[in-house]
DNA sequence: GAAGTGGATATACC
DNA sequence: ACTGGTATATCCACTTC
């Protein structure tokens, strides 16, 4: 029986029949039933042929290709028919054949039988069938389908499909029609474990917790509760199943965690084994399933598993001030809310109440997940339906992927083949290539300047890419008429002035940056914001992706080129504003700092309105905003100003600090905290001699022992494993200590020390680098001489005051007496 | 044994 | 290995006088 439905692809997944692929989608109806659609696509790649084969030869290529059958180990493949077409391949047209195979996993194995010399290019062997099915049905993750089929309904097809999954409706696919697009909040459920034991599987599960939309829970199989919401089972058996229960019977689209695909799922699958239980989350009765690549990822069956720190990592960590990506941290800065306080101690030792506070310590990290979620929620929905790619993949891809699949997805209206994915050798000779010049950097001079103005350009290496035309397919191997030619410094490199795909879809991505900036600009919520950052990233990462190895439209070439016209146009645009009487005071990248003197706010938006009028293409210069004062120190151990490193104080009073020792998460805290305040002082005062006086406290402090321990401590990421390290710096040596205890150190793991006086006369930092906890009284000289006095000598020097006579008690120069 | 230098390492800026 | 280059600054390990 046919009917039709309207319908929201959510998760995407395939599967064999009879030696064919088929989609099967899970999403949702418009009247929030689960459904699941089983549907299928061509499944082919490209030979492009050489110019100038005839069309008989080419004719006589596809019969011999219409042969090829493929004998694999679970099947047999083969080419079930061949077509000619016209398509562009990086822009240039060919005669190319379509080759459709049998099964999309072996079409690479196919490709392989395909040797004959008037082939040029064999493409699209190597996407997924997923990737392909979308682009070939155009059935788009998160947009709304009115999808005509039959319902099955206890039917043998596919070996009675329909009977093991569970959703309320499945629907083999006739039709899709893009349909209007109603509003669609995904249900959703945050869930967090407590164990025993770190190590994946090696403790006792002792709860789990789940938030949803008004619900909670914490199931344990330890102490019960009065807890209206904890949930006491027998033993960890039935936690497990009970578990699973509670997953089934809210039903949600998007199951959410945080680090939990490193942590929390593989955790529970690995007691689901360890316990002989089966973790059926899957809509199809199936266990999580995990794929070890640099991070463990872990799929579940028909609904989204979506963890939050990797998304959170790719597209907001650098606009974050957050030092660690751990779940306090991020909460606090995203929701102004923390985790629970709770300090882990042995599972035996946790009595009565004690086990309350344990509950709501796992109960709200699940809500903050949740809430986490829910606020980053568009910016995800976003992104999957600009990339196109389903929103487990989109919620994991690093930035180079989420690029690169938008340019996948988006090549069809330029009938482009898509380009293949580099191989080793040719990552390797990519990455051997010598690296380019980049940016520009102004040398600023030190000292306190008052009234200064920020420009900066919006998007300037996107839009460079879109005004130049910068890109692989735009690339020429030589001069033509009517290319434009960039001087890279090495070379002349040359592009087409037909706009190749690459920057016609950039500017795009800019135009939607733009609306969003303007949106923000009306309603400043931190959401808008954050939306209109993230395509701001996927605009610059354009660039990144360019000189990326792994990219399948790497271009050194134009990589450089946009970096090389960047510093063009921005040496341009700051020789303009001197020309108009004003003094540059700093300039890194895309940003221009400039002294307002006595010219009115009205002169220096009329300058910016001239400039802009003689800047090429979508290029675009902004008034980032007027500060009072900032702050430009020497470079240490040099006589001239240091760059990207400087501290402004906003007309609203506030404030913004780069690139000192404030900023930097390993230098330790009271360096940061002493230097930050000085800065404020000077800032906001306009002198120093507060500031001193600040100072001279904290150096006070240090050498009476007055300082606790946690402001001295230093953190330090490992980069690699400990045995990998060819010098080792303090944070090495005490790592290879923690290890030495039984610790669990690799990358990513925060070294935390501090430096211990020492009997040894000349012992290096490492050598007295201690842990919390190990013996020692922390070292006077260390820290006055290499945190405090460093921090603060630069910002003093500015103001003629040597701050390195403090220590020994002498009076100042420069100050006269205070 | 002090001083200087280059390499290794980490982190920030844009 | 999972966007790019530019820059500061530390500590270690070595060389030099």
């Amino acid at each position: 029986m046919e009917s039709t439905i309207k319908f929201i692809p959510i998760d995407y997944d395939y599967f064999d029949f009879e030696g064919r692929n088929y989609a099967k989608v899970v999403g949702r109806d418009d009247k929030g039933k689960k459904v699941c659609l089983i549907d299928n696509c061509d499944v082919y790649f490209w030979a492009i042929v050489n110019e100038g084969v005839s069309e008989k030869k080419i004719k006589g290529i596809c019969g011999k290709i219409d042969q090829i059958v493929v004998d694999g180990k679970v099947r047999q493949s083969n080419v079930l028919k061949t077509e000619v077409h016209n398509k562009n391949f990086l822009g240039k047209e060919y005669r190319a054949i379509k080759i459709f195979v049998t099964n999309s996993k072996d079409a690479h194995n196919i490709a392989d039988e395909i040797g004959f010399k008037e082939i040029f290019k064999r493409r699209e062997y190597d996407l997924s069938y997923i990737t392909k099915y979308i682009i070939e049905r155009k059935l788009k993750p998160l947009n709304w389908y009115e999808i005509t089929g039959e319902i099955l309904n206890n039917s043998m097809e596919f070996g009675g499909i329909d009977q093991n999954i569970e959703v309320d409706t499945v629907l083999k696919v006739n039709k899709i029609k893009e349909t209007k697009q109603i509003p669609y909040s995904p249900r959703v459920l945050a869930f967090d474990i407590e164990t025993d034991a770190f190590e994946i599987g090696e403790g006792e599960i002792l709860m789990v917790s789940l938030v949803g939309e008004n619900f909670k829970k914490v199931i344990t199989c330890k102490q019960d509760s009065k807890l209206k919401y904890v949930e006491k089972v027998e033993d960890e058996e039935e936690l497990l199943e009970r578990f699973v229960e509670c997953v089934k019977e809210y039903g949600p689209d998007i199951l959410t965690g945080y680090y939990s695909d490193g942590f929390d799922l593989p955790y529970l699958r690995a007691r689901a084994d360890k316990l002989r239980v089966k973790l059926s989350l899957g809509l199809d009765g199936s266990q999580p399933k995990f794929r070890r690549g640099n991070v463990m990822t872990g799929k579940i069956n028909g609904l989204v598993h979506v963890d939050l720190l990797r998304f959170i990592r790719v597209v907001y960590s650098q606009y974050m001030q957050s030092e660690t990506m751990g779940l306090n941290d991020v909460a606090y800065e995203l929701l102004g809310e923390e985790k629970d306080d709770w300090e882990f101690i042995p599972t035996k030792d946790i009595r009565g109440k004690k086990w309350d506070e344990f509950y709501g310590y796992n109960l709200k990290d699940s809500e903050l997940t949740y809430r986490l979620f829910e606020k980053i929620w568009p910016d995800m929905q976003e992104f999957t339906r600009v990339v196109q790619e389903p929103l487990f993949d989109v919620s994991r891809y690093s930035m180079s992927n989420l690029v690169e699949n938008y340019i996948m997805h988006n090549l069809e209206e330029y009938n482009e083949i898509i380009e293949k994915k580099p191989v080793n050798d040719m990552i390797g000779a990519r990455r051997a290539e010598e690296k380019y010049e980049g940016a520009f950097v102004f040398q600023p001079i030190p000292g306190l300047y008052e009234n200064i103005v920020f420009f900066d350009f919006t998007s300037m290496y996107g839009s460079v890419i879109v005004s130049f035309n910068l890109s692989r397919e735009s690339y020429l191997n030589k001069k033509t008429k009517g290319s434009t030619e960039v001087d890279i410094g090495e070379s002349k490199v040359y592009f087409d002035k037909d706009t190749g795909f690459f920057p016609k879809m950039l500017n795009d991505i800019i135009e939607t940056r733009k609306k969003y900036k303007k949106e923000y600009s009306k309603d400043p919520t931190n959401l808008l914001k954050a939306r209109s950052n993230s395509f701001k990233l996927l605009a610059n990462a354009a660039y990144g992706y360019l000189g990326y190895f792994g990219a399948r439209y790497y271009c050194r070439e134009a990589a450089a080129s946009t970096a090389a016209l960047a510093r063009k146009e921005i040496k341009k645009a700051i020789s303009g504003i001197e020309k108009k009487g004003y003094k540059i005071v700093y300039s890194d990248t895309d940003s221009i700092a400039f002294l307002k003197g006595k010219k009115t706010k009205e002169d220096v938006g009329d300058m910016l309105k001239g400039i802009n009028s003689d800047l090429p293409g979508i290029m675009e210069l902004d008034l980032e905003g007027f500060f009072k004062r900032g702050i430009w120190v020497t470079k240490r151990g040099g006589d001239f100003g240091a760059k990207k490193k400087y501290a402004l104080l906003g007309e609203d009073g506030k404030t913004k600090i780069k690139g000192f020792e404030t900023v930097r998460r390993d230098w330790c805290g009271l360096a940061r905290e002493t230097q930050s305040k000085i800065l404020g002082m000077i800032l906001t005062n306009g002198d120093e001699k507060k500031a001193l006086e600040y100072l001279k406290k904290v150096i006070k402090k240090v050498k009476k022992r007055e300082v606790e321990l946690d402001e001295l401590m230093m953190r330090t990421k490992l980069k690699r494993n400990v045995e990998d390290y060819k010098a080792s710096g303090p944070h090495v040596v005490v790592a290879k200590r923690m290890k030495e205890m039984g610790l669990k150190v690799g990358i990513g793991t925060l070294i935390e020390y501090f430096i211990a006086e020492s009997n040894e006369k000349r012992a290096s930092v490492g050598a007295r680098a201690k842990l919390v906890g190990e013996k020692g009284d922390y070292d006077i000289d260390y820290y006055l001489k290499n945190q405090i006095l460093p921090a603060a000598e630069n910002i003093f020097e500015v103001f003629n005051v040597n701050v390195n006579e403090l220590i020994e008690g002498e009076k100042q120069k420069g100050l006269g007496d205070f």
